[in-house]
DNA sequence: CTTTAGATCGGCT
DNA sequence: GCCGATCTAAAGC
């Protein structure tokens, strides 16, 4: 990996929760595997400001699900969903805002073997464009709930120099029932790693020669 | 105690 | 494009 990279620090995520969700598209997210390292880039986040807001799991009220979610950003909130599915949330802003910001999808840059092998597929581009893939592939279940993001060493955030560079485009979030108008999701444009829509587009190019 | 809905995924009517 | 799988936390009774 040419470049350096620093962590992501506390103030980057006591900030306003859609200005985190936008900024960390291009950033990456590790997650220690043994000996060895996972890394992706982060390529598409979904926003749930707070306790105002229907969509969000902080809407009900702390409870023993959501309550990692409460607390001071610089954490993970960790959830398990239709009887399948582990998905990873990065908490953000003041303790009791009830805020965070969904990884919906990553682009795999290390320890890609591992992930297939997590996955039990072959094929990159099905490893980890959706929030459920993502996690799976990375090995992130309950026991990353409350995380240390900061901190830890488990999983963790760190700037990219190439953050800049990508066209990032917003739309409304995926797979929610409430509040579907919110333009509080973030991807990046012609990204293959992005879910949702995303794999429609991606799916006629590929059958189409002539692009 | 029982019912229900869910920030998804993969397979196929 | 649509539907069923499969489990948990929360809400209903």
């Amino acid at each position: 990996m040419a470049g350096r990279y620093r962590r992501l620090n506390k103030d980057f995520f006591l900030r306003s929760t859609i200005n985190i969700a936008k900024e960390l598209v291009g950033k990456i997210i590790c997650r220690k595997w043994g000996n060895r390292t996972l890394m992706g880039m982060i390529v598409e986040t979904e926003a749930y400001p707070g306790i105002n807001d229907p969509a969000s799991h902080t809407y009900i009220g702390k409870t023993k699900r959501n309550e990692s979610m409460f607390e001071e950003g610089g954490i993970a909130y960790v959830y398990f969903t239709y009887g399948n599915h582990y998905c990873f949330n990065v908490v953000t802003g003041l303790k009791d805002k009830g805020s965070g910001v969904l990884i919906r999808g990553v682009e795999p840059l290390d320890g890609i073997d591992i992930m297939m092998n997590n996955r039990n597929v072959t094929d990159i581009y099905n490893l980890t464009n959706g929030p459920g893939k993502f996690a799976h592939a990375f090995g992130i279940d309950k026991n990353l709930n409350a995380a240390d993001l900061l901190n830890g060493n488990d999983i963790f955030l760190l700037e990219s120099e190439e953050d800049i560079k990508h066209k990032i485009a917003k739309s409304k979030r995926i797979g929610i029932t409430k509040n579907t108008e919110k333009l509080y999701r973030f991807y990046i444009i012609d990204n293959p790693f992005v879910s949702g829509a995303g794999r429609a587009v991606f799916r006629k190019k590929n059958n189409d020669n002539s692009s």
